[in-house]
RNA sequence: GGGCGAUUAGCUCAGCUGGUUAGAGCACUUGCCUUACAAGCAAGGGGUCGUAGGUUCGAGUCCUACAUCGCCCACCA
């Protein structure tokens, strides 16, 4: 007797069986004579904690690693993580104030970073950790670290080849720049939001003659930058003053009045003020016009000495007061509520001040071409297509790439310059770009780099590109890759999946990737992004302990449809839930009358003798379908829909499986109330299509499709599940034939216990059942009449006559199946009106359905203009519901 | 301002290149602790597929507007 419980518990399993994979050594990829397959998993930054959306988009490629390694693939799943700059800097800082009531400077640089190393050390594998309670199938032996050494080296090559391809350059440019966590940042960093704020008008008057200009701001704390004021060239009002100057307000300054025809004649009050230090139009008309650039804020956007009266306020504060005293001072003509669209940070949520600064740009437009070609042509396909446009969008306007950064965890800029006496960098020489020091006494480039620039290499250089001396190093790299799908969220398309594209190309000469799995983001039950600040955050592992990993997995993965947005709430994992504990007690329905050793381990390996056509009914209707699905499994996730996958192998398994094959196949009770006992033959059909659904199961439910492997079967060492090989639809044993007698039977079974049901009949009351088939169907005929055992089991059917133009008996109830009809004679219990309604409501159904297919028949239009097969299949339909009708009708007349 | 997505049963969602009488899970109703499973079984109820047009023999599916919600992008101060 096998050692089941009635409930599934995962908790007892799961870490046991990953323990015995990873001892296997089940999830190394080592190049062999297989085809490779590989996934590179998006490097979680190290200071991640296992959430919904890792979750997700581990169990897809879970999921796909596992299909292709039984598949016969040598499929590498490459796990690594991201030493995630600002992020991790931001942690580790956090970590200091509270603890020490220290800051980063108080450390000084190199202290901070080992630090910031230690804390790594400490807690950056916690996710893997936490991956492998999900039962993640990547091979750990080949974890990466973007910075590790090798990987290090890596970006500093990838630098200095930019550099010198002219593709890197170095100036002074106008950078969104934030003020918190005071570094430059990438456009991508930076999110644009609404914001309720107000437009203030003020006068600036002209320094000679009277009279004066009016402009309108959001921001009035920039005209101490500005240097100029400007309006356009076409407008009356102004033409005429345009080359003299205006007073600036709150100054002593004057600055002249230019044309422009960016400036809008009809928005605001017509003329434009001029701040080119901190405005991005301003910088460009400001070189249009060659005027002086005045930048009046300091790193943490208190104003510098260019702020007069407000230097070293807050930039808020000081717009604060400078409204305040404009309006004092009668320049302050009037105050509008004004919503405008503001640059927020998307890491620190400060509000970015555009400046100028000197910073390290990579030109973009060179590389982005033939990451457009590769995705165009189709070399590399978007899964769902429609994520392909948001990718030409954006590379087709692309800018260039701010990749400078002024924290100090990242990758050094390998750029070194001379010194003077004082050890202070000397401006006037040239500065040397080098992975090693060029020569003594130079000092590096205190920057380091955005960490999506050392990201972007993560397809190759985790495979240790670009060592060329190593043999094993250019054999992985000849042999893994380029990989094969990149399964990722749409959040990252820029920052991360367009860059490795365009990266892949220039360095590597190849597409890093042919397909991209864009999976939908997880949002709360109310359609929110999960945070730390609302709280509405789902813990994965909390659910895994819960619900067990498998139906964690299960969940997401049935409700992951082509890029669609998932909102979650715990309770969908009880669908994962029940479905672990159906197949646990599917199990048992034969499993317990299996012969087994003292744990419970099967000693006896049931195979069927027969062949497929001495096999009855429901079993070969049972292989049919089973591999049926097999064929829709691999049909589907070749399209990467692994929701109608699953859905798929659910629906057998349940629906099929349990409701209707094992209901057959399991023993009857004795007459006495004795439990039966389930041939060889049959327990051998039972683990046949068990085992194999379990095959199929496995890449997503991996933990319990495991555990019951080894039940099943007596199995050699190291045979395992997901080392098994994947189950082939065997063509042959997809019988229609029995499908079709099969699904009349399950027809007429439904329509005995429903009129049971309608008429209060206990399901377990024994009935007398007749079956009217039409003249012809011999065939039919012979099969129900031996199908009798199924007619008993699944509605106590314990008298049956099957024939061809029976008679239908007194006072019976009739359930018409296409031409087949069903006779319950329920003497005494059965109401005549009721069942001249029943049959009455039946025929109107079935009158209305005959109308509409009659209608189409009797349209010229759709005879000729529609397909044939379309045209024969509606007047197929005609037909069998005309006869169905004719059956029921008769039915009915017959009630009197 | 531009673009994308969503709108299908009470709820959450599938529904692919148009073609059986639109499906699932949950919830609901009725009956079952039928010795695999009450995290279950059986039988049911419930949908004019956001609105209005159009294309087509045929539209949940394609087209055009519109509405509502959400997301992305964008230099009108």
């Amino acid at each position: 007797m096998a050692d089941t419980t009635k409930r599934y518990d995962p908790s007892d399993i799961e870490d046991r069986w990953y323990a015995y994979w990873e001892d296997l050594g089940a999830f190394r990829a080592e190049r062999s004579g297989k085809p490779p397959h590989v996934i590179m998993m998006p490097p979680p930054n190290v200071t991640g904690r296992l959430h919904m959306g890792h979750a997700l988009q581990d169990t897809v490629q879970d999921a796909l690693t596992r299909m292709r390694r039984m598949q016969g693939y040598e499929a590498l799943w490459m796990p690594g993580k991201d030493h995630a700059g600002i992020a991790t800097q931001n942690v580790v800082e956090r970590k200091i104030k509270a603890e020490e009531g220290k800051t980063r400077h108080d450390y000084g640089r190199e202290a901070f970073v080992d630090k910031v190393w230690e804390w790594v050390d400490e807690y950056g594998d916690i996710i893997f950790q936490q991956k492998r309670k999900l039962g993640d199938s990547c091979d750990w032996s080949r974890e990466r670290f973007t910075f590790d050494d090798a990987y290090v080296r890596a970006v500093q090559d990838v630098f200095v080849k930019l550099y010198n391809d002219g593709l890197i350059y170095r100036g002074h440019y106008l950078v969104n720049w934030c003020p918190v966590d005071m570094t430059a940042l990438s456009d991508e960093e930076v999110n644009n939001i609404e914001k309720e704020g107000h437009l203030w008008y003020i006068r600036y008057p002209l320094a000679e003659g009277e009279g004066h200009i009016e402009i309108a701001t959001t921001r009035p704390e920039t005209m101490l930058g500005d240097t100029a004021l400007a309006v356009h060239p076409e407008d009356e009002r102004y033409q005429h003053l345009v080359g003299q100057h205006v007073q600036l307000p709150l100054t002593d300054r004057t600055i002249p009045i230019i044309a422009d025809d960016y400036v809008k004649m009809d928005f605001g009050a017509g003329a434009l003020k001029i701040t080119p230090g901190h405005d991005k139009n301003d910088a460009e008309i400001g070189k249009r016009h060659d005027l002086e650039v005045i930048g009046i804020m300091n790193p943490d956007a208190t104003l510098n000495e260019y702020g007069g009266a407000y230097a070293g306020m807050d930039r808020f504060d000081a717009r604060d007061r400078i409204v305040a005293d404009l309006e004092a001072q009668g320049y302050l003509i009037k105050v509008e509520p004004y919503t405008n669209t503001v640059p927020i940070s998307s890491r620190s949520k400060a509000v970015i001040e555009p400046l100028i600064s000197r910073q390290w740009f990579v030109k973009m437009e060179p590389l982005a071409k033939p990451a457009l070609e590769a995705v165009r042509s189709g070399e590399i396909k978007f899964y769902p297509e429609r994520w392909a446009n948001e990718y030409y969008r954006w590379l087709e306007n692309i800018r260039d790439w701010t990749i400078s950064r002024q924290l100090w965890w990242g990758h050094r800029i390998p750029v070194w310059y001379y010194t003077d006496e004082n050890g202070e960098i000397d401006e006037e020489r040239d500065f040397v770009v080098a992975i090693d020091q060029p020569e003594p006494g130079m000092v590096q480039d205190e920057d380091v780099l955005d960490t999506w620039f050392s990201s972007w290499l993560w397809p190759f250089a985790t495979l240790g590109w670009p060592e060329e001396s190593d043999e094993e190093i250019n054999a992985d790299l000849d042999y893994f890759h380029p990989g094969h799908v990149l399964v990722s969220g749409y959040d990252i398309l820029f920052f991360w999946i367009a860059r490795m594209i365009m990266a892949g190309l220039y360095f590597k000469g190849e597409i890093p990737y042919r397909d991209i799995f864009i999976t939908g983001m997880i949002k709360d039950k109310q359609g929110r992004w999960m945070s730390k600040s609302l709280g509405n955050g789902i813990d994965p592992l909390e659910m895994i302990e819960q619900y067990g990993a498998d139906a964690v997995r299960f969940s997401l993965t049935i409700l992951c449809a082509q890029g669609q947005d998932i909102k979650l709430d715990p309770t969908k994992f009880e669908m994962g839930r029940n479905f672990a504990n159906k197949i646990w007690n599917a199990f048992n329905v034969f499993g317990q009358f299996m012969e087994t050793d003292a744990e419970g381990l099967p000693t006896k390996d049931y195979r069927r003798t027969r062949a497929f056509d001495e096999l009855e009914l429901v079993e070969r209707w049972m292989l049919t379908r089973l591999n049926q699905t097999i064929l829709q499994v691999e049909e589907s996730v070749s399209r990467y829909r692994l929701n109608e996958a699953l859905g798929a192998i659910y629906a057998t398994f349940w629906g099929d499986f349990c409701d209707w094959f094992l209901e057959l196949s399991k023993p009857q009770r004795g007459e006495d109330g004795e439990l039966g006992t389930m041939s060889d033959e049959k327990i051998a059909l039972a683990t046949e299509v068990f085992e194999t659904l379990l095959q199929l199961l496995h890449p997503f439910m991996p933990f319990i499709t495991e555990d019951l492997w080894w039940k099943v079967r007596p199995r050699a060492e190291g045979e395992a599940c997901m080392l098994s090989a994947w189950p082939k639809a065997n063509e042959t044993e997809i019988d229609e034939d029995a499908a079709q007698v099969f699904g009349l039977l399950q027809e007429l079974v439904s329509g005995i216990r429903s009129v049971k049901s309608k008429y209060g009949v206990s399901p377990g009351k024994a009935i007398r059942a007749v079956v009217n088939l039409p003249a012809e169907a011999e065939r039919l005929k012979d099969a129900l009449q031996q199908s009798d055992r199924y007619f008993e089991k699944l509605a106590k059917v314990t008298d049956l006559t099957v024939g061809s133009g029976v008679e239908k008996p007194k006072a019976s109830a009739a359930v018409v199946a296409g031409t087949s009809e069903v006779f319950i004679p329920l003497e005494g219990m059965i109401d005549l009106n009721e069942e001249r309604a029943r049959l009455s409501k039946e025929i109107e159904q079935k009158e209305r359905f005959l109308k509409s297919i009659a209608g189409k028949l009797r349209n010229e239009k759709f005879v000729s203009r529609a397909p044939a097969a379309v045209v024969d299949r509606e007047r197929q339909k005609q037909a069998d519901i005309t006869a169905e009708l004719d059956r029921l009708r008769a039915n009915l007349s017959d009630l009197g």
